[in-house]
DNA sequence: TGGTATAACATGGTATTTTATGGGATTCAA
DNA sequence: TTGAATCCCATAAAATACCATGTTATACCA
């Protein structure tokens, strides 16, 4: 058993023209050791798909009946909006997905999908959108590079 | 169980006509000790590879986790540059890594990869490139000595 | 201490497996 | 019964495991 689980890198897969994308191989090792299943739900932050372990949207769930004093009223909301709209993705024998319309047309992929790693979660773009917001960032880190040592030496 | 794991050292290794490298047999022994796996990036400062255990970006993760809510986007660019920049190397039976187009290209290697241990990190370069970037160093920190001592207590 | 045997390592080449992806066939539901 | 979703098969390319060899470093012994 892995120690460890994180989603990493950024692959680029085609959307066939049923609407199949194969998970990157390193995300379904992660899903299918832990036995666990991907979930997906429209970002709310940016046009893009956002990925994680139905472990992660459990745990949220337990934090919420713990600790409903320590959630705002938007949080709430928040949960709302994800439970929601979040859906469970398994994949078939070859390792394809099949997103919905509502989450494609969210993030505006039509024949190629961007699979972005973030450690406990993952993200799915558009190659063009995701081009100009991975210049974007880089561009932000680059400026702000004292608070990026800072947190780095957290390490 | 060895008390301590550091990357040390600087190793010239040739890179083969598909971009395999042998890590250096030091480097492979901390990964296989501590049971995880060696994680590179592009360095983020300087035109080199970097790379460290998936242990310490775990620790991030979790870190980033605890420190925030499941929907802060204060983080949300840093992960998707680290993690979505960041991919797992297994090694083979010969000690080998196949190092990616992008990180090769990042940092101008083509036949040979020089290693240069940072302690917890290493860092991959174009042997002319860490040339250049030792002779650099060195001047620097000659020149700013008393500096040194102080910058080396924060970390 | 010097010399030799042994093991470890880097590295080239080859074989095998995995992965992404296209194209049906089959099942299911409206 | 028709459209959509799921499953299964096939294939090419890419990643990975395996084998072989020369070289270097290490251990061992006189």
């Amino acid at each position: 058993m892995r120690k460890i689980f994180l989603f990493m890198d950024t692959i680029f897969n085609k959307v066939d023209a049923k609407g199949r994308v194969s998970l990157p191989a390193d995300y379904r090792a992660i899903a299918k050791e832990l036995s666990t299943e991907i979930v997906c739900y429209r970002s709310l932050s940016a046009p893009c798909i956002e990925g994680c372990l139905e472990d992660s949207l459990d745990k949220l769930a337990t934090e919420i009946e713990n600790a409903t004093d320590f959630f705002s009223e938007t949080q709430d909301n928040l949960t709302n909006l994800i439970f929601g709209d979040a859906k469970r993705f398994a994949f078939d024998s070859t390792g394809r997905i099949m997103l919905t319309e509502k989450l494609l047309k969210h993030a505006g992929i039509t024949d190629t999908a961007v699979f972005v790693g973030k450690g406990r979660k993952f993200q799915i773009w558009n190659p063009q959108n995701w081009e100009k917001e991975e210049a974007r960032i880089r561009a932000e880190v680059m400026k702000n590079r004292p608070t990026l040592k800072a947190q780095k030496e957290q390490e």
